[in-house]
DNA sequence: GTCTATATCGGGATAGAC
DNA sequence: GTCTATCCCGATATAGAC
């Protein structure tokens, strides 16, 4: 593997262990045994380092929302399986790829303040999270048409949706500082599906009743370290 | 006033405008046109002041969800108003005391990482949120005795309504940057009520109603320069 | 590409006069 | 209490050899 790239596989990882601005340059070289002259080869320092992660996460949610916001519905193509399931699985991509940038939405606010492009980046995914919620909604909801309330309630979930996915990470680690990261995910996407299930047709809650049975099992068999 | 004082004043000022870690101990000097050698000799570095200001927020935190959990409900003793204008008012108490130190909101994990105090200050106050937002569900969905699926759902209101309450300042200001505040804190109420409003009784949508009307009238003077 | 050595700089912190 | 002057340190960044 390029060093190039052990560098910000290296970076991401210490932002998200020690938290961004506890981590100099000189400790993302040293956790790789290189010398600090030859990441400062690589990149012209932090700063560039960030800019580049945040270049990489910015792709990789726009390859997932940008799908998902396409008319036909969620994954564009064929739908397969029903509405709550197919929410289930983009949720749970989601969170996952932020997951792996966590450092990131811990401290949104820093980074943003630090560089421009970074700050617009940043915007552009919220919006883009609110968009894709609106048409996950949509889906989950289904059905008659609104009237004027049922239409606000409407856009005040997608709302909801949005900021629980965007701030779910940081909050749950709050709440819950030990657990198990697969389970945090789970348990989110969970949360997020709950807040529609007023919405949602008698059947569908199915779905959502299943998973949570699995999440008291999972919780109740330990091997999570939860709470 | 004494100097101490316009120190930990002038800190948080700095702190909301230019980000936390971009103002330095020496730039609070410079903005009060003392000496940073005064700012030293009330207080022991810019750490000290971090924890001498939480300390505060977490006081004035307490102050307002301590009586809003007593077991009457909202305000401990007598009630007055409906449970939503009760609801309303409390709401906008701690987004206000929040609005106060926004820049610990943006940037909750780098202070959390640096202050073993204010992790677990902050933890302890989300929690207190939390019971706090359960409250005030209660009191807003009232009535029968609720089933199973009703229990799971409560649950997670009372989760969205908290996390709702904590994120909603940055999130807000990523999706119109330059909103008014008071506006900000207006429509962070309402989102935080309309989560409530298909659990609650028909008769209390119209405060709800009202306030949608209030914030579209708002909007549409122009006067809190939105979007 | 990678290393060692070193220059630079900003912010944190103290000493001592007033 | 407040100021000036200064020190110190850690992190960034560069130069030049290998």
């Amino acid at each position: 593997m390029k060093t190039r790239d052990r560098i910000l596989l290296t970076a991401c990882d210490l932002f998200n262990t020690l938290g961004e601005h506890n981590v100099a340059a000189s400790d993302i070289a040293a956790e790789m045994d290189i010398s600090p002259g030859n990441l400062y080869y690589h990149f012209k320092g932090k700063d560039s380092i960030h800019l580049s992660l945040f270049a990489t996460l910015q792709r990789e949610m726009i390859a997932v929302l940008g799908p998902a916001i396409q008319t036909p519905g969620l994954f564009g193509e064929q739908k397969q399986g029903s509405a709550v399931e197919r929410s289930w699985l983009f949720l749970s991509v989601v969170l996952e790829l932020m997951l792996g940038y966590r450092y990131f939405y811990e401290n949104p606010g820093s980074l943003m303040l630090r560089f421009p492009e970074i700050d617009r980046g940043f915007r552009r995914l919220v919006h883009l999270k609110l968009s894709a919620c609106e048409v996950v909604a949509a889906e989950l909801v289904a059905g008659e048409a609104p009237t004027d309330r049922q239409e606000a309630d409407f856009n005040s979930l997608a709302n909801t949706m949005s900021l629980t996915l965007s701030y779910w990470l940081p909050y749950s680690r709050i709440l819950y500082p030990r657990e198990d990261r697969t389970l945090t995910i789970h348990r989110g996407v969970l949360q997020i599906l709950s807040t529609c299930a007023p919405y949602m047709e008698a059947e569908q809650h199915g779905f959502i009743e299943e998973c949570r049975q699995l999440y008291s099992a999972m919780l109740a068999s330990g091997e999570y370290g939860g709470v």
